[in-house]
DNA sequence: TATTCATTTCATTTTGAATTGAAATCCAAG
DNA sequence: CTTGGATTTCAATTCAAAATGAAATGAATA
């Protein structure tokens, strides 16, 4: 299970290790202590620690301090909806902006050539602008699916 | 333009320099040789060429011999959907279909437990299946998206 | 307050992917 | 066939991201 959202993991473009955490507490019936998955996994203290905050930051998780405990344990939130949503927003929508401002930036620029160079270029940074804006109104379309 | 396919590249887990690549010929009027591009983006021969290689493949470039020359030379598609195409069928779909397997084996191993634990964990493998399965019916949504 | 164990932090190390560059290969023209 | 430039190949290198682990910090008990 751990290798499973490992792979998944790293196709979002996040480090395996935190599909492997994610993975083992998903498949486990009871939280586990941070120590558990540092031995159950081989990991470090380390790498389980941020591991862990970053999951909880993106709501995969949640940490359970019981009554008079001095560890944390943990419980894999089974929804993954929140997982791929914070993913669509964390990930994708700022590379999608940064790039709609570059293209917007690059615009401009080609004003000030000759017009005949400028009339194509125009056409191609049309045609890329198209397919950014095609995928901004793909963005809401996947989260409606996601919700379903 | 090079720089914002690079970041596209990037995104979609390929190398960065295939993104600069098809940036600098998606900008281009004029089909661009190796050498034009090895110099222009101040990357190595050897990248280049695979680089090159690999677009071929994706079907995102066209490489064109003029008549009696020595020289290839290349230019992008404007169409990117072969482009995205290729990445669901060729890095999307491959990764769906192993942990597809993995789920499989992981449900037939797990009918030789104990009958308590054995629910609850079904119970989990069914919950990720069902993302799975949905994945595997957003694609063709996906696709049928892109042909619009 | 002092102690002990859990957790975080962060400088260093590891790892793997991307890139380089030089040698090998290819191929058109003489 | 031979030459010369274009291209490919691939072992070695570089580089960035991830992981480590030890020291610092934190927090609960006694």
């Amino acid at each position: 299970m751990a290798g499973i959202f490992a792979d998944l993991a790293d196709l979002l473009g996040n480090p395996s290790s935190l599909g492997s955490i994610y993975g083992l507490l998903f498949a486990s019936p009871n939280p586990l202590s941070m120590e558990e998955i540092v031995e159950r996994l081989g990991i470090s203290t380390g790498t389980a620690s941020q591991g862990l905050r970053r999951l909880a930051e993106l709501d995969a998780i949640t940490p359970e301090k019981a009554d008079g405990e001095r560890v944390t344990r943990y419980t894999a939130k089974l929804e993954l909806r929140p997982f791929v949503s914070a993913f669509l927003n964390q990930q994708l929508l700022p590379r999608l902006k940064k790039s709609s401002e570059r293209l917007e930036s690059l615009d401009s620029m080609v004003q000030s050539l000759p017009s005949e160079t400028k009339k194509e270029l125009n056409l191609r940074i049309e045609r890329a602008s198209k397919w950014h804006r095609r995928a901004m109104t793909f963005l809401p379309i996947v989260r409606r699916f996601l919700k379903a």
